[in-house]
DNA sequence: GAGCACTGC
């Protein structure tokens, strides 16, 4: 998403209009906000609490400032002494980005310097810089090289109150680093013996950057680290508990009031009362735009026919209201309407999912309606399963929701449920960790030299059943030993690459089967959002598409045909017109040929950047030549947990979990019918549907995995 | 012959 304004970016949006001839003022006006931020009247009793406290917990409300200012204050309070460097962790890249460049604007630097940003595919930091944002998942990773974050004396986890498997694991992982920290070299090699050593050995395999690490073991002392976490609602008790006792602070926001209106009676259908709200504030209520929260693409789009089919029947000056559809899977310039003022005399009603919850702050918002319901990923540990479903919003999630309402001015938020019935709402989301897969997890953490994932001490306790499962997984895959832990070296390796670890036996697999050059397209393109885009008015062209890429032999093969296509037409236009035209030309050949040019972007990348991974952990990237067999036999000997053999109904059956399946209408393979398969990902929606499906041949499972399907004698 | 919340490495 393109330059999209993250919730902390619009102030530095109002502020960046200035032009260089008024350098001075916008300077002078820089200050000028900064003091008049609500964080401003503590700043030096912060600075205090962070000296005095090893953990503090600052609740922050929304508008507060304490994402831009509390760095810099810890900055000037000289908590960069001796090299040390801030970092500050965020859930999502736009926010980590955007937030870094507005700090170095406040702090009259290039970004890149003292304040930079590292996100995956995207580093701006140099040796000088010592306020680094990023996001959480990052720190994860760097963890994995220098297990005791020696490079920082603070770490700072913002938005902890999301509770992502990634803010989780790095708080409990964090937990441990500030324990070790404090103690010192020398007791953490005495006391700590195991999982010290455990963990650097780890980083000298890797890589060479273990320098800091043996700089430690020769018993120069660990420097203490601070550690602040900041939560925006209610919930500071569970953090501080977890870091026994740790001591909370609030800091206060700036919001608008927002004025909550409930329905007497709960509402049977949900779509038609937000259609009559939508209604209601446009006949009723004064200027300013309406934000609605739907649960998916599906109502999204319901409602704006709907909308739009009743708007002629108002009398004609009533009609100036214009519907403006908002979801993460829909084209960037599409999603950037909601940015564009309305026309004069004109109100936007906007139809968002929950991206206009965090990811994306719409200006304009006066109203919001909120249904109270929201779409969300679960998992089912007995058959691997995760499947959407559609659930009430929990009372943060609703007071999260109505806060987009009170930006810019006071604002309405109009709830379609009774007021009783919000008190009774869970207070907040069930975090991430409880209703995920754990495989990755799991394999970090063993990474990190926590080989007890049972005992570890989470901030919540995943299921018990999920942790199982998990460690199943990564044994059957070879990433576990029979003592349940790293195997060396297929378990460290695939702890180092940035993918499922599937995909990662994928890569590890296809090196000893000459194809590495083609799986590592393969597992990029596996690794993003839906690669092919088909619109329902044009449903036939992208078929015929479809159909120049298409391989009988499945999915995984045409991907593999997309992707080089795309290569092959990349490289011949640079060579006509130059690299910035030829990817304007790439984004014009996606769009004839039904492909959606930003999840091929991303497949790029990720390509780009597991090709360096594999390389330098000394993996042979060769090619296996217009042979796709040695390809197929790779994708069984790495997706063999997800094998089906046709029944005689013509329907399928998944080997490992025994459930009914059939192959998806999207897949090559549909007609085609093949007698055994292995595929992606099994979704349930009407159906057990599996999607990304390569024909094998059922010997082949014997052979290359009897660990699971050893022929009987 | 089907329809997919949102992130992240």
């Amino acid at each position: 998403m393109p330059s999209m304004a993250s919730s902390n970016s619009s102030d530095a949006a109002k502020i960046n209009q200035g032009t260089k001839s008024d350098f001075i003022p916008r300077r002078q006006k820089i200050e000028q906000h900064r003091k008049n931020l609500p964080i401003a009247a503590v700043e030096k009793r912060l600075l205090e609490e962070v000296s005095n406290n090893d953990v503090l917990i600052i609740v922050g409300e929304t508008g507060s400032g304490k994402t831009t200012q509390l760095p810099q204050y810890l900055f000037n309070g000289g908590f960069c002494r001796n090299g040390g460097i801030i970092g500050i962790t965020q859930p999502r890249r736009v926010a980590a980005v955007t937030v870094a460049k507005r700090v170095a604007e406040e702090c009259g630097v290039p970004l890149g310097q003292k304040v930079g940003y590292a996100v995956r595919f995207d580093d701006v930091t140099s040796s000088s810089t010592r306020i680094k944002y990023m996001t959480d998942g990052l720190l994860l990773r760097e963890a994995l090289l220098d297990p005791y974050l020696t490079k920082y004396s603070v770490i700072i986890v913002d938005e902890a109150h999301e509770r992502t498997v990634h803010t989780d694991v790095l708080l409990g992982l964090l937990k441990t680093v500030q324990k070790t920290r404090s103690q010192g070299a020398s007791d953490m090699l005495n006391n700590d013996h195991s999982k010290a050593e455990n963990s650097m050995l780890l980083a000298k395999e890797n890589d060479g950057q273990c320098t800091n690490v043996e700089k430690h073991r020769r018993g120069k002392k660990l420097s203490p680290l601070k550690l602040i976490i900041m939560s925006a609602s209610l919930d500071a008790k569970i953090f501080s508990e977890y870091f026994g006792g740790a001591r909370a602070v609030h800091v206060q926001g700036r919001q608008y009031p927002v004025d909550m209106l409930y329905t007497y009676q709960p509402e049977t259908d949900y779509i038609d009362a937000a259609l009559i709200t939508i209604f209601q504030i446009h006949l009723e209520e004064g200027p300013g735009d309406i934000l609605v929260f739907l649960t998916g693409q599906e109502e999204i789009e319901s409602i704006q026919r709907l909308v739009q089919e009743r708007l002629p029947k108002l009398p004609e000056s009533k009609r100036k209201l214009l519907v403006i559809p908002i979801f993460a899977s829909l084209p960037s310039e599409k999603q950037m309407k909601v940015f564009m003022p309305a026309p004069i005399g004109f109100r936007k009603v906007i139809l968002a999912t929950n991206i206009a919850e965090t990811s994306v702050t719409i200006p304009g918002i006066k109203y919001v309606v909120d249904p109270g319901m929201v779409k969300v990923r679960t998992y089912d540990a007995s058959t691997g399963i995760e499947p959407l479903i559609i659930v009430k919003t929990s009372k943060a999630q609703a007071l999260q929701r109505s806060g987009r309402a009170g930006r810019e001015g006071p604002g309405k938020c109009y709830r379609l449920y009774p007021e009783n019935e919000f008190y009774k709402l869970k207070d907040s989301t069930t975090p991430e960790i409880k209703r995920c897969n754990l495989s990755n997890v799991i394999l970090q953490l063993k990474a990190l030299g926590i080989d007890d994932i049972v005992g570890f001490d989470f901030l919540e306790e995943p299921d018990r059943m999920a942790i199982i499962k998990s460690m199943e997984l990564l044994f059957l895959l070879g990433a576990l030993t029979d003592e349940s832990k790293l195997s060396d070296p297929v378990g460290h390796q695939m702890a180092r690459l940035p993918l499922d670890p599937i995909y990662s036996k994928a890569l590890i697999v296809a090196s000893q089967f000459n194809c590495l050059e083609e799986m590592l397209i393969v597992v990029a393109m596996l690794s993003v959002e839906s690669i092919f885009y088909a619109p329902r008015e044009k449903l036939e062209e992208s078929r015929t598409a479809l159909r120049s890429f298409s391989s009988p032999e499945g999915d995984h093969l045409t991907l593999l045909n997309v992707y080089r296509a795309s290569e092959e037409f990349f490289e011949k236009s640079k060579l006509v017109s130059g690299n910035e035209k030829a990817e304007k030309n790439l984004r014009k050949w996606c769009k004839e040929n039904f492909i959606n040019s930003r999840s091929l972007k991303h497949a790029r990348d990720i390509h780009s950047q597991i090709r360096k991974n594999v390389e330098q952990m000394g993996l042979r990237v060769t090619s296996c030549g217009d042979d796709m067999l040695p390809l197929r036999r790779c994708l069984a000997a790495s997706f063999f947990l997800n094998a089906a053999l046709k029944q005689p109904d013509g329907t399928y059956r998944a080997l490992s979990s025994g459930l009914m399946v059939q192959i998806h209408p999207s897949s090559v393979l549909f007609r085609m019918k093949p007698e055994c398969i292995i595929f992606d990902e099994l979704v349930r929606t009407n159906q057990n549907y599996v999607r990304n499906v390569t024909r094998i041949d059922f010997l082949w499972l014997a052979e290359l995995a009897p660990q699971c399907y050893a022929l009987q004698e």
